[in-house]
RNA sequence: GCCUCUGUAGCUCAGUUGGUAGAGCAGGGGACUGAAAAUCCCCGUGUCAUUGGUUCGAUUCCGAUCGGAGGCA
């Protein structure tokens, strides 16, 4: 049986995913699954750049705007849904196309990860929290160590949220995280998965794309969305989306507005360069730079020709 | 016009009692398995403004020149 062939548009913020994605679907008759961990948000709208109606062109976008911010989520979810998502569109005889910017979730879905069937315990994870605030990271660190050395020798000692995960894993279940990761690889991946990656040759043309598109939210009314989700309860996953926290100094009056913005942008700049080493190991990976192209229509040519070899192969 | 201060990394500035220099920020690289827009690790060679002089040796001391800031007229 071949393996279902699916197209994937990764890339970091702001670098131009959403414009090419909805012109591929409309050339190849294809639907959008949306691959971001911070648009499946319905409260957040402009912070997140969730495509708008207009740029969605009439093509259907998937795993948006569908879980509310007081609901826990995760990658075990995202995975799960993204294959339920994937086999309608490709019963639907559509072009399944993965679009976003979460590392994760990609890796994830397209690795065929699985999670198995531990929960996570936000209990065990306060303790532990404790435990190293009083004790310090180092001690966490060798208690790890005294059954799971392999992952212990891989962790900093400051890397409090992957010590405390690794802990709870095998509190909870019994299996340590190196047992854990092993197991979850055990299934072979049914997909066939082309993966373009969108960069810039020149770093400050991103850098210049993300500076703008602040500054384009800020006029939508970025700021009235962000009081309103940081004055409403909420889970803290959701809290750290860039582009509300940022504003909590100006609305706590100890800084100003214009210095706020600034320091969006940069953590937002910041942020690209995470997911750019992120995408960077991706194997077989095909890189795009917008900026080589001397329009949008030939960079959609050129990565329009690509899918259709790639759908070819095996037909 | 005169006097004082000042010129060191992309930026703000330390510093070298003379042996060619280092912090913060910015920036770069990396890791990543149920919070991932999170979390964490690593990375500092730069005509020490230019040009003469003193010196074994000058970014450091002295002079001149060219920038910048302030003061007095």
């Amino acid at each position: 049986m071949s393996r279902q062939k699916i197209v994937v548009i990764a890339g970091p913020t702001a670098s131009g995913k959403t414009a090419l994605s909805v012109e591929l679907a409309k050339r190849l008759d294809g639907e959008i699954i949306c691959a971001d961990s911070m648009q499946i948000y319905k409260e957040l709208s402009i912070s997140t750049a969730k495509p708008t109606a207009e740029e969605m062109g009439g093509i259907k976008h998937r795993l948006v705007d569908f879980v509310s911010v007081s609901e826990g989520f995760s990658v075990a979810d995202y995975v799960k849904l993204a294959k339920e998502a994937i086999c309608e569109v490709a019963s639907e005889k559509k072009l399944p196309i993965v679009c976003g910017g979460t590392g994760l979730y990609i890796s994830s879905l397209t690795e065929n990860i699985s999670f198995g069937e531990s929960r996570p315990a936000p209990e065990l994870r306060e303790q532990l929290k404790a435990l190293a605030a009083e004790k310090g990271g180092g001690y966490l660190l060798e208690t790890l160590r005294s059954f799971d050395p392999e992952t212990a020798d891989r962790l900093h000692e400051n890397n409090l949220n992957r010590i405390i995960r690794a802990i709870e894993i095998y509190r909870s279940t019994g299996v340590t995280m190196t047992e854990h990761i092993k197991n979850s690889r055990a299934e072979k991946s049914p997909y066939d998965a082309l993966i373009f990656v969108l960069d810039y040759k020149n770093r400050q043309t991103l850098y210049d794309r993300i500076d703008k598109r602040v500054d384009d939210m800020m006029s939508r009314g970025l700021l009235d969305e962000a009081k309103r989700f940081l004055s409403a309860p909420g889970l803290l996953t959701a809290k750290q989306a860039i582009g509300c926290k940022e504003f909590l100094p100006y609305f706590n009056k100890e800084a100003e507005l214009s210095e706020c913005v600034e320091n969006l942008k940069r953590s937002t700049r910041r942020y690209a360069k995470r997911q750019l080493t992120w995408f960077r190991r991706i194997k077989n990976a095909v890189a795009l730079y917008p900026d080589e192209y001397g329009s949008f229509s030939e960079l959609s040519d050129a990565a329009e020709k690509i899918i259709r070899d790639f759908i070819k192969e095996g037909d």
